[in-house]
DNA sequence: TCAAATTTTGACCAATTGGAAAAATTCTAG
DNA sequence: CTAGAATTTTTCCAATTGGTCAAAATTTGA
């Protein structure tokens, strides 16, 4: 009989922990959603395969699958938990902090993260690129809730006149837009600054770069 | 026997024109990239299907490939041509006018390229997520050789104190990630500011956001 | 140790897809 | 009109790929 890992808890004279899962099953889950990063930020969904991911996590694609029903699940959990790593720096803005130094903080913070985890910054646009179909629902309810807390908070800061009156919306577009630039269109911007500035020098430019590009323009 | 149609000019009694095309070459060539346009730009490129243009295009796959020899081939021409469009309001950055005026009408003439031509935007933006293999020449040759010419003008402009002292290469950088995030990122802008800013309002709200974001970056 | 449960494997399948070959049809210059 | 060239259609194939299934191997709690 075909065994389905996600079986309840207490079914059988079972040897699983409370949580459901084996100890094989945690680690084998976290190894398949490990490669599965490194595949589709490369291949992205549709050019990623079962095969390749399962090579990348070093089982065969029977195996993965016992893990795993189908391709779009292991994109769909992938997704779920990177989103929450990726918010992360919006959440940590302090209402009674000093708007500007949050601000520039989070741009900061941000930028590091597309240089710290471009994979991760690159499934993002690939699945939004598409339309965002698989995580819509994350990005109107998570994603959504969070960005309206954080703009009413810039809101109050502009009504205190502690900065410069710009819509708060349009101000996370852009520090989203500059900061992930480097990670999604790393090859671009590569190509342009050519060899010369190779290393990780061009994020120290482009840190230099945002910070006087925010000072300026939230500055009352 | 099979017939290449890019034979060669004066091969056989041909009847063919000038440029080695005749009219129904170029008329079909023409309606296989626009659809071609609008499939890679929804699908990706693993994601797109010969079928899928063929349909779009309105003939059937074998006909399509009496036209062009494989599915890379249709990508790379499309990519090639909307290369030249994309970076055309670069090139219209007049070095004797006003910096800060020059440097803003780029912003707005990118921002409606992103409102107005947003599949050719997605199709690039996946291109570089992937690397660029396809197009990585052009990037290294033709686009590398405008964003230089252009940043050594800014570089002038920078020296005659006209315009504040930033580092063009990541200005310009700022400018495409910010403007055509609007169209790469639609899915989750729309989401975002939600069913009430719906209509083409957001890109009034970006175009005044950006002009202000960058006069005041500019301003020394 | 041992039996039940879990994990892994190998063989397999059906659908999709990129592309080839050749016959059939349609154009077009003279 | 007609012959040769260009275009379209029909048929087909091989590779890839998502996923299944049953049997074999391994792990685990008692």
């Amino acid at each position: 009989m075909r065994h389905v890992p996600q079986s309840i808890i207490g079914h059988g004279k079972g040897q699983m922990n409370q949580e459901g899962q084996t100890r094989i099953q945690r680690e084998k889950r976290e190894l398949i959603l490990e490669a599965a990063l490194d595949v589709f930020s490369v291949q992205g969904f549709r050019g990623a395969t079962i095969d390749q991911i399962a090579l990348a996590a070093g089982m065969s694609k029977p195996n993965l699958l016992y893990y795993f029903p189908n391709k779009e699940t292991i994109h769909h959990q992938l997704m779920e938990r990177l989103l929450d790593t990726w918010l992360q720096p919006l959440e940590h803005m302090n209402p009674l902090g000093d708007p500007i130094e949050e601000i520039t903080a989070y741009v900061h913070r941000k930028l590091e993260m597309a240089r710290d985890y471009p994979r991760e910054s690159r499934i993002f646009a690939n699945e939004i690129l598409r339309g965002a179909r698989q995580i819509m629902d994350l990005i109107k309810g998570e994603l959504k809730e969070l960005v309206d807390r954080q703009a009413k908070v810039m809101g109050n800061w502009i009504e205190q006149g502690r900065m410069a009156d710009v819509d708060p919306y349009h101000l996370i577009f852009s520090i989203w837009a500059t900061t992930q630039h480097y990670a999604d269109f790393d090859a671009q911007v590569r190509a342009v600054l050519g060899p010369d500035r190779d290393g990780d020098g061009r994020f120290d430019e482009a840190s230099a770069f945002l910070d006087r590009l925010y000072r300026k323009m939230l500055t009352p």
